[in-house]
DNA sequence: CTTGACTCTCCCCCCAGGGGAGGCCTTGAG
DNA sequence: CTCAAGGCCTCCCCTGGGGGGAGAGTCAAG
């Protein structure tokens, strides 16, 4: 019989890690002493600690530990658990080398750039849109196309955030196919040449750009090379957000804001 | 100007994480109404959002977000704190994928044994130890050594946890360089042929044996194999703790339990 | 004027323990 | 025998980044 403090000692654990297992059932003490409340531990107990350690080691939680303790436990079900656990670690290593690719990448463009890169993949909501699509002589000229999405929904449209949606796969110089619109919590009745439909829950790589609509070639140019060397793929058209323009519009303005944004899907 | 739910749907946060970030002075809302405490939100705050969501993606800990976004923060600093930021995720990426292949081997081990090899890498502390060393004729023969030692030390090791040392590097049929000893938590003044000598705080694998000692050497291949495929490499002589002995000493018990440890050291 | 959607603060919860206070228990030395 | 040191007990608060919910006040549209 070992005192817990000798009991810690042989497998090097604390003494708080051994009266939580008590605590939660995992490990309790051969012998607790009525009156004193002090634990005693029997070195029969140390393979059932040792084991605790050891799954703890492959990365389950106390509470899947617990399970995997209980008497008569099939190997099958061990074997579904572990098999279970293998692929949320290598999910979970996934994750981290994608994190070090990102660190990595930002600590590279910031050698060129004193700015970072500050580009986020974010998983959104599914959003209804009213638009109308049409080709158009510039990029520049979508915003009379949102300007008839806005004089054709009038006050329902009053707080929507305008965005544009560029169809075409490569940069053109005229006829480009745009779509521009507003994003609605819920779907609206609209009359052509509006349509009304819903945008899925996608992942997109988003940019926030700020400033002058001139710079945003750059932008778009950044952020692609961004999503190739963090391990995604371009999915679908861009879209532009246009978190803050000032009326009128101008095309320069130092406080606009404008997100960019790629679906995206994984490469690796 | 936002109230704190719009803002919130602006950049995919939770109207918790905003009012969270608020507290702690890293987003304060543009204007707070004083009557009702509503928080209020500007454009123009959009950016130092969109910075703490890349910072925290990026891996930093609110509190390192905070220092990051205070004014006239020199580039150099922040490439360092980037840099340092490296270097933690190499280490995580690792420390992830070490644990993916101790879950891949325990599930490979499972197909062949339906009993988890319940092998750890642990870091002792320092340790005494009084011992005597000698070339015995083969491995069954440490118990007398053992007995030599708990002779020469008396009621001062009673309690003390015998230990074997395999000097050997191979495994040897005879003249086996063997020492005994007992581990002690401060040194103690011994007389020869007994020596004392502090047993440094290294990292070993360590596999705890259940029954008899003619088993011993099957564990042994083990215990190798697993640390040549978890990413480890031997550094240093077996020991053997002798964790539950009966006596008289039997060379065949259930109960006894042995933990075998070799020094380790990482080989990736 | 009402109703439903928002927002506020305050409190408890997660996980695997760590740190410490205040008080009882054991053990070895004098 | 007593005394002091060190073990051990329970209880409470803390970690990080929020999530969930209660109860109450606020806002805007019909």
């Amino acid at each position: 019989m070992f005192a817990i403090g000798e009991f810690s000692r042989l497998e090097q654990v604390t003494v708080k890690t051994l009266r939580l297992y008590d605590e939660l059932g995992l490990l309790p003490p051969a012998r607790v002493d009525a009156q004193t409340g002090y634990r005693h531990y029997s070195s029969a107990q140390l393979p059932r600690l040792n084991r605790i350690l050891v799954l703890k080691d492959l990365g389950f939680d106390l509470a899947a530990i617990g399970r995997l303790l209980e008497r008569d436990l099939p190997v099958a079900e061990l074997r579904g658990m572990l098999a279970l656990r293998q692929e949320e670690q290598r999910a979970a290593v996934a994750a981290e080398k994608l994190r070090l690719r990102r660190v990595e990448l930002a600590l590279a463009e910031l050698e060129r750039n004193p700015e970072l890169m500050e580009i986020l993949v974010k998983t959104g909501k599914a959003q209804w849109l009213a638009s109308v699509r049409a080709t158009i002589p510039n990029y520049q000229s979508v915003g009379q196309l949102c300007g008839q999405v806005f004089a054709a929904l009038g006050a329902k449209a009053f707080k929507a955030t305008p965005i544009a949606i560029w169809h075409d796969v490569e940069y053109r110089e005229s006829e480009v196919d745009a779509e521009a619109g507003v994003l609605l919590d819920s779907p609206l009745e609209v009359s052509a040449p509006l349509l009304c439909r819903e945008l899925p829950a996608v992942e997109v790589a988003a940019y926030l750009h700020r400033g002058s609509y001139q710079a945003l070639p750059g932008a778009y140019q950044r952020l692609s090379r961004w999503i190739e060397a963090s391990g995604w793929r371009i999915a679908g058209p861009a879209r532009e957000v246009y978190l803050h323009v000032g009326y009128p519009v101008r095309q320069d303005d130092e406080t606009y804001l404008t997100e960019i944004q790629f679906p995206v899907e994984r490469t690796v």
